[in-house]
DNA sequence: GGCGTTGGCTAAGTGGAATAGCTTTATGGC
DNA sequence: GCCATAAAGCTATTCCACTTAGCCAACGCC
């Protein structure tokens, strides 16, 4: 029995790649084991599980978006910085369809590499709505709103819930149109 | 062997009140049966399988959610209708956890209470819309702008996506009002 | 009351996850 | 260079969910 020299970073990067093969739902690992080339019990002397797979695919996933989500704003402020972080993540999920899903499970605080992916991702919205001039609770409000604008248009895209034949770019652009609209005038102290 | 008398009807109710109860992911065909008392197998005498069941769960929970859409808007305009059916959207999802997950899969064309109820569900938004003097492309688009907002504040929010202390009731009237604001001023010819 | 339809059942197969325990490989100390 | 040991494979097995096949009992109609 040859080793193959398996560890546990190739064997996260492969389950990325099949997840964006496959889907993340059907991304099992058997078909990991299988396509590593080992028998599945295997892939448990690199990993605790299926579960702690998904973790650390979700760990992979966030850094990657938080820095693609970086260095689009990088350089840009305002309505631009709005745009160009908004196209870069509908675009990383388009290029990503299986590891995106992943991004959304909530870092485990027990992975440091998780958690400081996440604090990036924020970061990188925060620094955009310091652009509108927004900070402390309202900055929170904005950054909840961006983030559920933005992944509940991805989430609806790819679940083939918009049926009609309107461009769903053109519908993305109105979107991020409509963020800009609101956060020029988020309500300093609304009640 | 008494018979229990199941029919498809109670089956996907009690799926639903299952759900509700343990989560939409851990909805299975053996919990469903245990607590039907009855056992796994004679499930398929009612429906054709795991996926016919999410699948009927889905029209149900979507034929409830735009009953009580269409009630919160009705009788309001404007800003109005537009804080109430958001309302109304979070609410039913914090009152149907397991349901509302099944109320994003895509009707089955081949059921016309699902198709019908999504086309419900659809026409209570655009109904809103059109308080905004919205119609045509811009209205599609802000369906999806709206949709997408709800859906991903309210996903995000299940998932446990808030880390921070600030309330979350205040970010989603925060994101409402956003809303409010970009429809009021949304494009009728961008570019 | 017979009989067909229907709604239960048991049994068995598939596929994924997980654990136990064995064997082989690679490696580092002497 | 040899060997002890840790690491990395393996097979076998269990568990759970879904699904199909095929049997039998209950109910309902005439």
């Amino acid at each position: 029995m040859p080793r193959v020299g398996l560890n546990q970073q190739t064997l996260v990067r492969e389950a990325a790649r099949l997840a964006d093969e496959v889907g993340y739902q059907q991304l099992t690992l058997a078909a990991l084991a299988s396509r590593l080339g080992v028998a599945l019990p295997s892939l448990y002397k690199h990993i605790r599980g299926a579960d702690a797979l998904a973790q650390k695919l979700s760990a992979l996933a966030t850094a990657e978006l938080a820095t693609e989500l970086t260095t689009a704003a990088a350089g840009r402020a305002g309505g631009d910085a709005l745009r160009a972080m908004a196209d870069a993540y509908r675009d990383y999920a388009h290029r990503h369809p299986g590891r995106y899903p992943a991004t959304q499970r909530v870092p485990d605080p027990a992975d440091p590499e998780h958690v400081e992916a996440g604090t990036r991702a924020v970061a990188a919205i925060y620094a955009v709505l310091r652009g509108y001039g927004l900070t402390d609770d309202d900055a929170v409000d904005a950054t909840r709103a961006l983030r559920s604008a933005l992944h509940g248009f991805v989430a609806l895209e790819a679940a083939g819930g918009f049926g009609l034949p309107r461009e769903v770019d053109r519908s993305y652009q109105q979107l991020v149109a409509g963020l800009d609209v609101a956060f020029r005038s988020w309500p300093s102290a609304a009640g």
